[in-house]
DNA sequence: CAGGCATTTTGGACTGGGTCAATTCTTCAT
DNA sequence: ATGAAGAATTGACCCAGTCCAAAATGCCTG
């Protein structure tokens, strides 16, 4: 629910206007947060002991816990709200367009404006942090979790109530396609931001391959069925 | 590389032909299994610690890990032999048959044999592993993980490698969608296993859903862009 | 059959992630 | 002020997973 560190975008309150120990939670909170990401980033995920980000972070180890329910938690948490995203997307998309383009243009405009959650952003933090998921196998299996089995079954739902004529099949394929080609996309911005691009000037080549992408999912992958090449 | 329990299929070589050594590990290694997850099954994955296993098992905590290299691998090391399947599937298809074809043939066969990769199979120690992963949020968690870099990369180079003239995105994008379209079809069967099917009667919807999901992979989610119902 | 060799098994000690009951501190109502 | 309520914090604890030296077991040769 809090706002940890320089990263949440949401509804930016003003700081300074809250009660006191809401906003001591708040520095205790980002504090730790940067802690962590500056010892993992210099040494590794796993050199790095809870007990050591505590003790940088002034703090005891249990209290970090208490921020951050894991240390997975202490790099991914702040990108993983975005479980119930697409479905949300899709639910709430204008009247008439369909439920991929609702999703490519929310996709597209997340890129224009650099989300982190795109991989498109070449913030030094957010750059640890890619660094990060890319050298320690269990992030980058957690950072794939995007395709779980909640995000899948919710975006099916709303596939199915938006497209009554749909059985349940086709939703859940057409949920997991969509979920995947969103994983996809963000790998390969991540790829580009590890070769040391800057987002501005990835943007272009970002924003055509996310079309074309989704286009593969609207069209099907009809050429690699169509026999040897 | 060895066979651990009853689930392996594989070459089956007769056992008894065996080294004595051989044989006790196969049985010690039976045995770890069969315990674990008689436990977990009882009272859950996260209520049994691994020296309980061990105990039940009559070996040391260290024997345990000696055979499964973590707590999980209890219950998804035997199906996780597969994370190069795909791409090999593709490499050494039949000469004129698309990739696509190709992996929904290869999905179809394995339904047909009753493969508990494919989710359909109503074994009781296989009922336990699904409602295991159901129930365990870190189980699940990695039985989603066919969908990962390695394997997506895997997949996307073979493709690659055989139609040149597309390029590393479509590719990356096709494997994507290729792996979410077989979990998607695994979790399906394991809906069906969960509500109490047998594998045999299931089979024909279970067929019917795979080549219909194989058909959407191929000729796109088009009507989900066509705009409103 | 004896005994040496290689491999497995074992017990124990240790590291580090994660949880719990209790303690301390902040805030607020009287 | 003061005492109650509630949150932040803490130290003690549990368990997964690793490391090591020693004991046990199957295997092979003399």
């Amino acid at each position: 629910m809090a706002i940890h560190h320089g990263l949440d975008l949401g509804p930016d309150r003003d700081l300074d206007a809250l009660p006191l120990r809401e906003r001591k939670k708040i520095q205790t909170g980002s504090r730790i947060f940067r802690a962590a990401i500056g010892l993992f980033a210099e040494r590794g995920f796993d050199q790095v002991s809870v007990a050591e980000i505590a003790a940088a972070a002034e703090v005891s180890k249990m209290t970090v816990f208490n921020y951050f329910p894991t240390k997975e938690d202490l790099v991914l948490g702040p990108m993983e709200q975005h479980l119930d995203e697409p479905a949300r997307v899709v639910r709430e998309r204008a009247p008439g367009s369909s439920a991929v383009a609702a999703l490519r243009e929310h996709f597209l405009a997340a890129l224009e404006r650099r989300d982190p959650a795109t991989g498109l952003n070449d913030d030094p933090v957010v750059l640890d942090v890619i660094r990060l998921i890319h050298a320690t196998p269990a992030l980058a299996l957690r950072a794939t979790s995007a395709f779980d089995r909640r995000a899948q079954n919710l975006l099916a739902d709303e596939l199915r109530t938006q497209d009554p004529d749909h059985d349940g099949l086709t939703a859940k394929v057409a949920a997991g396609q969509l979920l995947a080609v969103r994983l996809t996309l963000i790998g390969g911005n991540h790829l580009r931001m590890l070769a040391g691009e800057r987002a501005g000037d990835a943007l272009p080549d970002a924003l055509d391959e996310a079309r074309r992408a989704f286009a593969v999912v609207e069209h099907g992958l009809g050429a690699y069925c169509a026999g040897a090449a």
